[in-house]
Parts: C-alpha cells; structure tokens; sequence
DNA sequence: CACAAAAATCTAGCGCTGCTAGAATAATGT
DNA sequence: ACATTATTCTAGCAGCGCTAGATTTTTGTG
C-alpha cells in the first residue's frame, strides 16, 4: 500500500513545519531564551521526544527558522529592488532588510546572530542563502568580483546597523540620516 | 580598627576582579556556555554564593567583562591612532578594531553581541565605552555631529564584518580588500 | 585568654534545562 | 485475529542559575 506511506510521509512533513513555525511564534512572542523543548512539545501538543524524530537537537530547530526568514527576506529583497527604479535599487534593499530585521527580530537573530551549523560561503550554502546574498548583489548590478565585494560590505553595515540598533546600542533617533549617509558612501563608491 | 576593614576591601576587590579574569580566560577558552556558576566558582576557588556577593547573577559577571573589555579596546584604538599619521587615522583605527575582535572573541562578545544591561548611547554610559567611541570619531577630525555619524557608521560596518567573519559567514579569504573597499568609500564621503 | 556577636562561607536543594532509554500504545500486513 | 512494526509517551539523568539556612571563621569586648 503505497498510499498509506505516502499519506505518513505527508503527515510527518506537516509536523515538521508545525514545528519549526511553533518555533519562530514562540521565539517571536517570548525570545528565544523561551523556545524549551518542553514549551514546543506543548504547543505542538506532542511529547518532548517526537521534536527529536525530527530535530537532531534544538539547535537544528533554529537553524530551520534561520532558513525559513533566510528565504523570506530573499523574497522581500527581490520585491522591494522589482518595485524600485535601478538608481533606487541600494536604498530599495537597504531599507527592507532593515525592516525584516525590525520585523522579525527574532528570526533575524537565528538567521544571523545565533550560533548555527548553516554554512554561508560555502559549496552546501542551501539556495535561499545564495538567493538573499544575490539580490543584494543585484542592487548594484551584474553579479561581479566589485558588487559582490561591495555586497559583502553593505551586507556588514547593514547588519551592524541592525543589531546595534536592537540591543540600544546606537540610538534610534538618527537611524533615517544614518541609512541616508550609508546609501551616499557607497553611491560615490571608487571603480 | 580602620586597617582591619580596609584590608577586608582590598580583599574583596581583589577577588572582584579575579572572578571577572576567571570568567573571561575560562569564555575565551571554552565559550560562554561553559561559563557555568558552578565552573566559574571552581576556577576561583570558592563556592557558587561567593560568586552572588559579588555580582547580582552570571549577566553582571559577562558585563563586568565586557566594560573591561571596552576598556582595553579604546586604548588599543588610541594607541593605534596615535601611532599613525593623520591621514591613516581611519585604517588604524579599523584594523585595531578589528584586531581587538579577532583576538578576544568572547570578551568582544560580551562588548557587542551578548544581552546587556550595559548602556550604550545614553546618559549613564559608562566612561570606557565613550573613550572607545571617541576614538573612532576622532579617526575622522574633531567630535561634531558629522563625524559623530560617520563614526557611528564605520562602527556599524566594522561590528557587521567582525561578527560575520567571526562566524564564517563572510569568508576569511578577501578580507583585506574588503577592508581597503571600506576605507576607499569613508575617505570618500561627501560632505 | 574566653566568649558572644557578626561576618564570611559552604552545603544542600529547588525548579528549570536539553536530551534519551525503555515502556506503552497504535497502526499495519498476514 | 494476531504478531509485527512503527509511533508516541512516561520517567529520569546530569547539569543549569540561584538561594535559604547551617556552619565556620573572624572580630571586638570583658
């Protein structure tokens, strides 16, 4: 009966998912310092063992929600570059990113702040990761050495500018002046 | 007897600050996960409550290391600005700065990427940290407003690439460049 | 020096954590 | 209908941060 493993097979798949959006609403709504293995089994409604059947251990979990806001954000980024004018292609993505920071502070924290198994510039890194990376290529045109290393860089301030904004340590009064002067730098960018 | 209590003060900060270099040498060594109360209280031979004598709990012990931390780096930012001609000012300040987070992993974490109670930009920030950050701005010409927010900036830049490398998520590989590229686009700015 | 008061330190334990072995239950194929 | 297999749960381990209360050490006084 070949219906039936496949009908496990999807069952078993739906849980999985079920798990890792658990995972995210309960990181979101309480930190991840709140996302045990016991409160996730309880708003899943399994018991503790059934995440191991799917999860080597929680970290696997929240590598998961990193992939998951990996391809989100990806997604977002390629929307806000289409919707812009390619002169506005830096500020277009410039300024998503930092709002699915803002927005989704604790999946950005799995995506890039947590420690994680993910591999990022490698051969494994999974596809959502090399999507994200190249739409923020994208803004500055074709995928070269130049704008993947000019990427790279504002991938770094951006992320800087995110996580010290999050945890109060720059302030958030001048964040609008701050992205302007960044989006101004890397505009007058040398050849 | 005077001589008595202060000698009982001496001692008692004296073993302060050996709990805080036990607690720095062991992260530096294994990780802050492996700095457990009950390791920490091994290391400096005494039991777990000695420890709450001296700080409210474990977040109190990171932040200790993170001011001494902050401290080190803002003489290491000096030194090296010192150390260079004006018109090196920036690329010495950024290569100690990120030199200072190659070298000391778990005390830079504690600094910026670990939760803090620790006040940033606000009028109880504590003396080491406004010493570091008048370092970077004086990199770029005396304390005002623009320089305040290019420093801001380069902080968010070199914070950005220092976690990302630290965590293999940008490679090691094209570093320099990256470094020249940063620099290339501050020396840049437009007024 | 002897001894009560005060200070310093430790032992032992609470409720939590991630994780797992083995028991109990449910689904499957004959 | 029943043995087999797959699934799920109960119960527990070792380690966590933290603390109440017992114990030891130090102090100041007669």
């Amino acid at each position: 009966m070949v219906t039936a493993t496949e009908r496990r097979e999807r069952q078993r798949a739906e849980r999985h998912q079920l798990i890792i959006t658990a995972a995210r609403e309960l990181a979101e709504s309480e930190g991840w310092e709140a996302v045990t293995t016991r409160k996730l089994a309880d708003k899943v409604e399994y018991s503790q063992p059934v995440l191991y059947g799917h999860f080597a251990n929680m970290e696997a979990i929240r590598d998961a929600v990193a992939i998951e806001g990996i391809a989100e954000m990806a997604e977002q980024l390629r929307a806000a570059r289409e919707a812009a004018p390619a002169s506005e292609g830096v500020r277009a993505v410039c300024t998503a990113y930092l709002a699915f920071a803002a927005a989704h502070p604790a999946a950005y924290q799995a995506m890039f702040t947590l420690p994680t198994k993910v591999k990022f510039a490698h051969a494994e890194t999974p596809a959502p990761l090399r999507a994200a990376f190249g739409e923020i290529v994208s803004a500055f045109g074709p995928f070269d050495d130049r704008n993947a290393a000019l990427a790279e860089l504002i991938w770094g301030s951006l992320h800087g500018m995110a996580v010290l904004l999050r945890s109060g340590r720059i302030p958030e009064a001048a964040q609008e002046q701050r992205l302007d002067l960044l989006i101004a730098l890397f505009a007058n960018a040398p050849a």
